[in-house]
DNA sequence: TTATTAATATAACAATTGTTATGCTACTCA
DNA sequence: TGAGTAGCATAACAATTGTTATATTAATAA
């Protein structure tokens, strides 16, 4: 490859591909591997925000990666009240296990107007077996979807009100960082009202507003016109104990030896 | 192959592999791999109860299935509180993101004495380069861990400790009827103590004794020598508004399409 | 522009849940 | 056997969080 198309790749790579990113940290991508990748990319559909995406029990039909925007999954009890169980930033998948599930098991809404990619869960099959370390980066990152599940967990389990907040905060902070979403501070799009954020960490709007405003008179975060500063983040990390998910490079297992061993390429 | 031997795989099948049970709710698997599941059986061992079987940043270089008894995931923060995340039951994978991550993100302990069976990693992927569709089954069984983290979220986020408290026992009890480790009527073994079970419902062990003294007072449950009874079911699962979570037969992909379109196998 | 609605802010009070303390029972083990 | 400990039960009180209500501001549409 020459210099110029390496230029171009990488140009691809911040530009128009958000899943390249994502899986460029955990390994050291090819060329062949870009290019299926890439591939994933060719449809996008653009979403208005505060819309319904996926209704619990919905068979699904379509992945789709998210290119720009926020979306979340969320469940909603007989009385009304939604808990939101995670978000979707770019470069995530929403129900990544579309592969393998024809029914979503909870409902899945835009938060913003989203641009998301979307191709057919065979198409990941198909991709899988023709790139097989893709399918094991893939694994990764299911993996990392499952700890912040737990992070979730421990949050709405172990941690008080405000302790709580000041730990989703950061996560949203890290996870922008991530795909180079926050300024060069600490300010970030912060698309969310607090009555959404109060469904999130499991208390009432009221309470949220009090948390915030704590948050505020402690000089910790600085909201304005959706735009979440974070004022003072060492401290916040000693509030919130806060520990960030660090992509394990490398994989546990040695595919190469398994590729050689049988008729799999 | 004779009826002789069928009857010997279906009593292995009881018997001996908890996750050949597993697989098979899923789908009607063939003999091949059938005898690929089983090699995961070759080597058990047992483990004492109350040990911790991996530390948060341990490498873990095994998977384990569980052949029997409990464990269960956990955070604990600097000051001593502990956040149960998810229990393993019988027939549950211990860490199954062990694949494709080198560490694991949190500590597990088993709570009973465990019989489980270890294997390496390479196996697996071994396994589902020669078997693909245990591999889609095996990403089947990971939406599945994903619904279970999302219910623990729900339940952390938006119900009462009466309700939560409900809906944990109802999860359990459904979980251990779809293994057969319920008798005949709604009592299951139950080995957890109410420290436990409160570090996993996010409340004080005062405040979870209050909210069983609550059940039983209300003639739901019934508790003796480690045995949890539920004396009316009907009547939990509208307190908790409790959805089991059916296992979604069949894949949403056509994987004989995909493995003659290539030079897979 | 004005009317309407969504989002935020805050107060007063109520309900839930946590903390500290104590006693009891059953089990283990020296 | 008896001491020690883990688990369970319960009371009194404190802290956190929820509910209801009412303004205020910001955004949006007629």
């Amino acid at each position: 490859m020459s210099f110029e198309e390496q230029d171009l790749t990488n140009a691809l790579l911040d530009n128009r591909s958000p899943l390249v990113q994502r899986f460029s940290r955990l390994h050291q991508l090819n060329d062949n591997e870009i290019n299926a990748l890439n591939k994933m990319h060719e449809q996008t559909t653009v979403l208005d925000a505060n819309e319904i995406i996926l209704h619990e029990g919905d068979y699904h039909k379509n992945c789709m990666v998210i290119v720009s925007g926020w979306a979340y999954r969320f469940s909603r009890l007989l009385d009304g009240d939604r808990q939101v169980i995670n978000y979707y930033l770019p470069g995530d998948i929403i129900s990544p296990f579309a592969l393998v599930q024809p029914k979503t098991d909870y409902s899945i809404a835009s938060l913003t107007k989203i641009d998301v990619c979307v191709f057919k869960p065979d198409f990941l099959l198909q991709m899988f077996s023709e790139e097989p370390r893709l399918g094991l980066i893939y694994g990764q990152m299911l993996g990392r979807e499952d700890a912040l599940s737990a992070e979730q967990i421990v949050r709405l389990g172990v941690r008080s009100a405000y302790e709580r907040t000041a730990h989703l905060l950061l996560e949203f902070f890290h996870r922008l960082k991530l795909v180079g979403l926050t300024d060069a501070e600490t300010t970030y799009s912060f698309p969310l009202t607090q009555e959404l954020l109060a469904d999130t960490l499991g208390m009432s709007f009221v309470h949220m507003n009090r948390t915030l405003r704590k948050l505020r008179d402690n000089n910790l975060i600085y909201i304005d016109s959706n735009q979440m500063t974070l004022l003072n983040v060492d401290e916040l990390i000693t509030i919130a104990e806060y520990k960030p998910y660090y992509p394990q490079i490398g994989l546990n297992t040695d595919i190469n030896k398994i590729i050689k061993s049988t008729d799999f390429h």
